[in-house]
DNA sequence: TTTTGGTTTCCTGTTT
DNA sequence: CAAACAGGAAACCAAA
């Protein structure tokens, strides 16, 4: 059950954080390749009091704008008036009436003629959501349904998880609480905004020549793979093997019971290429308003950071490469193996604590900024 | 079809 | 003692 509350929270968090942390003021965006305005939320980043709670729902977050009710539209007029510390005396609220179909319609001119100068904001705002909104909803939507079933069912197993459940709030190593909500931006697919244009805004470096792959939208949830997590137990499937004929990736498992138990019928197929697990770490960090919780800066201008909840970083992971049974050890292996390609630098002595290296790109503030103008 | 990059998995040993 | 860290080895898979 609370479990499944989690991860409930989880994503509806996801879709608050998403799609209410619009661009700030100090820059607009022409993020095409950044979906949902992803790069926006990174200029909010010492914003640490965002008008909207993280754990308050907007009426409007998570529903394409064009089905906003009139009642939507000003609630999320007021969120925008609120973050951009906008003068909303100057604002003819009488004209907002309005719901999102027709705010969509709505040029530019005919904003400005309401909202004066945020009315450019809004409407590339307004862009963002409604271009970026509906392959992610349907992605996660689809993900945390089938979540729910599958924890649901775990709920009368609590060893099923031997890693533990990392939906389950740990205490943090600094003696904080993580977030009430488990911040799982990321597995949810997030494109990797920073793999594509970031990543290419970025120093050149040898990564760049594949980073096209890897920024490539990892949007990868075929919706007819309803075998995600299957409904009769990704647990068991998780542990076990794939269907015969292709073998799971990585070196085999040794057969255990339980894998004996997956035997029959369950999916193999993994993710397509998509973020490297490098991205997808640096993703996290750059949006700390859904990260919180997950991993932290532990000096941003140097690149070096520290994970708060490794096992639930490494399940989220998991879930992006559709991979249940992601471990810390497993991931750390993988972030091992970057240093030698200097993606990472060692940190020495420090538990949890990695840091990049020169050939990652993407995560200053520098390039992100850079990458929006 | 083969090669290759990027993991994933497992393992043993070491360090914190 | 447990959790992380290290890094070798082997296997896998998608893309080139």
């Amino acid at each position: 059950m609370a479990a499944t509350c989690e991860i409930s929270n989880v994503f509806s968090n996801y879709f608050n954080t998403m799609y209410s942390s619009e661009d700030p003021p100090q820059a607009p965006v022409p993020s095409a390749a950044a979906p949902f305005g992803a790069n926006d939320l990174v200029v909010t980043l010492n914003n640490q009091q965002m008008p909207l709670e993280s754990t308050e729902k907007a009426s409007w977050s998570g529903e394409p704008p064009q089905l906003w009710s009139k009642a939507q539209v000003l609630d999320w007029i007021s969120y925008q008036v609120e973050k951009n510390k906008y003068d909303a005396s100057t604002i003819d609220f009488s004209r907002c009436d309005m719901d999102g179909a027709t705010l969509c319609n709505c040029a530019p001119e005919e904003l400005r003629l309401v909202f004066g100068p945020l009315a450019d904001q809004l409407h590339s705002q307004l862009w963002d959501l409604t271009s970026n909104v509906t392959d992610e909803l349907s992605w996660i939507i689809e993900l945390l349904e089938k979540d729910c079933v599958a924890f649901q069912e775990t709920l009368g197993d609590p060893g099923s998880f031997d890693q533990g459940s990392p939906f389950v709030p740990e205490v943090l190593d600094d003696g904080r609480q993580p977030s009430p909500y488990y911040p799982g931006s990321y597995g949810s697919g997030t494109p990797s905004p920073g793999s594509s244009d970031v990543s290419i805004t970025g120093t050149g470096t040898p990564q760049s020549s594949h980073s096209s792959d890897s920024g490539s939208s990892d949007v990868d949830l075929d919706p007819s793979d309803g075998k995600l997590f299957p409904s009769d137990g990704f647990l068991d499937y998780k542990k076990g093997e794939p269907k015969h004929g292709k073998r799971k990736r990585g070196r085999p498992r040794k057969l255990s019971k339980e894998s004996r138990e997956c035997l029959e019928g369950k999916k193999s197929k993994h993710a397509p290429r998509g973020t490297h697990l490098w991205e997808f770490i640096r993703d996290i960090l750059i949006h700390p308003e859904l990260n919180e919780g997950l991993m932290k800066w532990e000096n941003r201008q140097e690149g070096i950071f520290k994970f708060l909840r490794s096992e639930a970083v490494a399940q989220l992971w998991g879930q992006k490469k559709k991979n249940n049974s992601m471990t810390y050890e497993k991931l750390s292996r993988a972030m091992r193996y970057y240093y030698k390609r200097e993606i990472l630098e060692r940190v020495d002595g420090r538990r949890l604590v990695y840091k990049f290296g020169k050939n990652s790109s993407g995560w200053r503030e520098e390039e992100i900024s850079g990458s929006r103008s």
